[in-house]
DNA sequence: GCAAGGTC
């Protein structure tokens, strides 16, 4: 008997289906000889400290540096602590069964790091050593899991993988595990004062951009404005240039030639530049981009539209929630007109649904080389049936997204008039000719400035039009906003746009910080923690997270840049590096800096809440 | 009591 394991029933049961096995059992499915089992992503994970012998949080035992890193089954907290999970128990049992009956394993798990090491680890736990083979495919389409199938991989293939893989994992508890409990310990207070990889670099964006808002001195300036006339018709031009003082502002506002200081035709046409612009649509949505467009559009937190779009997935709705990809392959794409048909009766974008049945697509979101471990977010074609008002917003966005990325190109115009009346003045309007994608929810255009004309009337160089009003402006430089919930989430995908080294953005670009299934978890870390709090949509630190981030501000766990370079590192592990020099260099660091916070941390203000 | 990673 064959063995077939995924990382989650959905892709287990999928794959299932493609051969034809259809007898359900507890667990697992069965037919045609094969037998299709699952994971729930990790079963089980590195053993905490009190199982190598470290017993409580005690200086005497940092650093802790296990020999040998032990696995435990997947803990669930309950009011007696952390205790089984007794459905991961459960699962790993039958899983056990199915592996002692088994003459070969085929692991189907995600195609990526992750989905690697949560099969070994699953297979190291259970003392397995039925051969194994490896199905490495990025698509649950029939055709993609036949074509695996028929090109299934040696499992040893995969070694080098695994140890990049392990690698991460010792490194994330080794690193995180003693600075937590060495700056908890130090700091005096009883409370967790948590550090990681992630959620530090994370903390201290949040910190640093808030004291820089907070800091922030804004600096007056000065515009002049003038509005001509055209036929009735009048229109807003800004002095070309900024004013550092209000008396040269005035001026430049006393040399303007308007009607009440007796000219009648004072603003002189230079020039009209008219040029279209093409706006391409948007990407298909992956978990982020949709995070940040419900935070935007709703308010909802990242982990409720997770929760949200989770259930949506868990009813045959939507395609998987957590990708990182916003392109699908030609596979999927063959089928997305039948899907848009089905949202031809929708009632808020039915017309857009029936617009595009049968037209030409537009094909921006489809690349199957960019897409990784999953593709982009699509509506499945299933009816929705009761939905709660949150899911039905959720599921519009999956859905209204579709029609949009799939939609043609909008066509702007854009204008800029330069209008001479004792000096420049500029007036610059945008005016959506063909709206194309942006017919789906008919949303504003962002981009658009407070200064510019929504339409600007039909004027010629040369001609000499009234200045019916003008104003001397004074306004104020303002600093960068706080981090809402969108805005952090698109700040940790693109950390890396702010490293000058192009090896460690390229690694960087790949992972970002965190992955799309564990940011949302991350923020609520940070708010459990304490460090920081939700102030309307902002969130801000709190006097705990700013103390934090002053103790390790400049230490190598607050920076973005550490993930960076482990991730090099660990890419170099993938392609046959050596194992042992990398883990060195992680003890080293370990030592250094549980050292480091055990002295930092007594010298921490914090206020016992 | 603690990381980051995955998912019901």
């Amino acid at each position: 008997m064959k063995v077939i394991i995924a990382e989650k029933p959905s892709v287990g049961r999928e794959i299932a289906k493609v051969f034809g096995a259809t007898t359900k059992k507890d667990g697992y499915m069965e037919g045609k000889g094969y037998t299709f089992t699952w994971a729930f992503g990790h079963l089980l994970q590195l053993a905490a400290p009190q199982e190598y012998g470290y017993y409580g949080w005690n200086v005497q035992n940092l650093p802790m540096l296990p020999q040998k890193f032990k696995l435990s089954v997947r803990k669930v907290k309950t009011k007696d602590g952390m205790v089984e999970d007794p459905g991961v128990r459960k699962q790993l049992d039958i899983i056990k069964a199915l592996f002692d009956e088994a003459t070969e394993i085929i692991v189907a798990t995600d195609a990526g790091r992750e989905g690697e090491l949560i099969f070994r680890y699953i297979y190291y736990y259970l003392k397995c050593k039925k051969p194994f083979k490896r199905l490495w495919i990025s698509s649950q389409t029939d055709a993609a899991i036949k074509e695996g199938f028929r090109n299934l991989k040696p499992g040893s293939d995969y070694d080098a993988l695994f140890n990049s893989a392990h690698c991460r994992s010792q490194s994330d508890w080794l690193v995180g595990m003693n600075a937590t409990q060495a700056l908890s310990l130090s700091s005096g207070t009883r409370s967790v004062l948590s550090l990681g990889r992630v959620q530090t670099p994370t903390l201290a964006m949040i910190c640093a951009r808030y004291l820089e808002n907070k800091n922030f001195v804004p600096q007056t300036y000065y515009q002049v404005s003038i509005q001509p006339d055209k036929d009735g018709q009048v229109f807003k031009a800004v002095s070309e240039k900024n004013f550092k003082t209000k008396e040269e502002a005035q001026a430049v506002l006393d040399l303007v030639e308007d009607v009440t200081l007796g000219f009648p035709q004072g603003g002189h046409i230079l020039s009209v530049e008219a040029k279209p612009r093409k706006e391409p649509p948007p990407l298909l949505h992956d978990l982020s981009s949709l995070q940040q467009e419900a935070n935007k559009r709703k308010g909802f937190t990242a982990d409720q539209t997770l929760t949200l779009l989770q259930n949506l997935y868990e009813s045959k709705l939507v395609t998987y929630p957590r990708t990182g990809s916003r392109y699908i392959g030609d596979d999927v794409y063959a089928g997305v007109p039948a899907l848009i048909d089905k949202f031809m009766d929708h009632k808020e974008f039915g017309k857009q649904a029936t617009l595009l049945s049968g037209a030409k697509l537009n094909k921006r979101s489809v690349n199957a080389k960019k897409v990784t471990d999953h593709h982009a977010i699509l509506p499945t074609g299933e009816t929705p049936h009761q939905l709660s008002a949150d899911q039905q917003a959720i599921y519009d966005m999956v859905a209204g997204r579709m029609l949009e990325a799939f939609h043609q190109d909008c066509i702007k115009e854009i204008t800029k008039i330069t209008v001479q009346s004792g000096s420049k003045f500029i007036a610059s309007g945008t005016v959506i000719q063909t709206a194309g994608w942006r017919l789906v929810f008919n949303d504003k255009d962002e981009e658009k400035k407070d200064e510019e004309n929504a339409t600007l009337p039909k004027v010629t160089q040369g001609e000499n039009l009234p200045v019916t009003d003008k104003a001397l402006l004074e306004k104020q430089t303002k600093p960068k906003p706080l981090y809402n919930e969108a805005s952090l989430l698109k700040a940790l995908e693109t950390a890396g746009k702010e490293i000058d080294d192009e090896e460690l953005r390229q690694a960087m670009k790949d992972s970002g910080l965190g992955t799309p299934a564990t940011r949302a978890a991350m923020i609520e870390t940070l708010l459990k923690r304490n460090y920081i709090s939700r102030e309307k949509k902002n969130l801000v630190p709190t006097e705990t997270g700013l103390a934090v981030y002053e103790v390790v501000k400049h230490q190598q766990i607050a920076q973005a840049e550490l993930t960076g370079n482990w991730e090099k590192r660990l890419e170099e592990i993938r392609s046959g590096a050596s194992v042992s020099a990398f883990q060195e260099e992680i003890k080293t660091y370990t030592r250094a800096i549980t050292q480091e916070l055990l002295q930092a941390g007594k010298g921490m203000v914090i206020k016992v809440s």
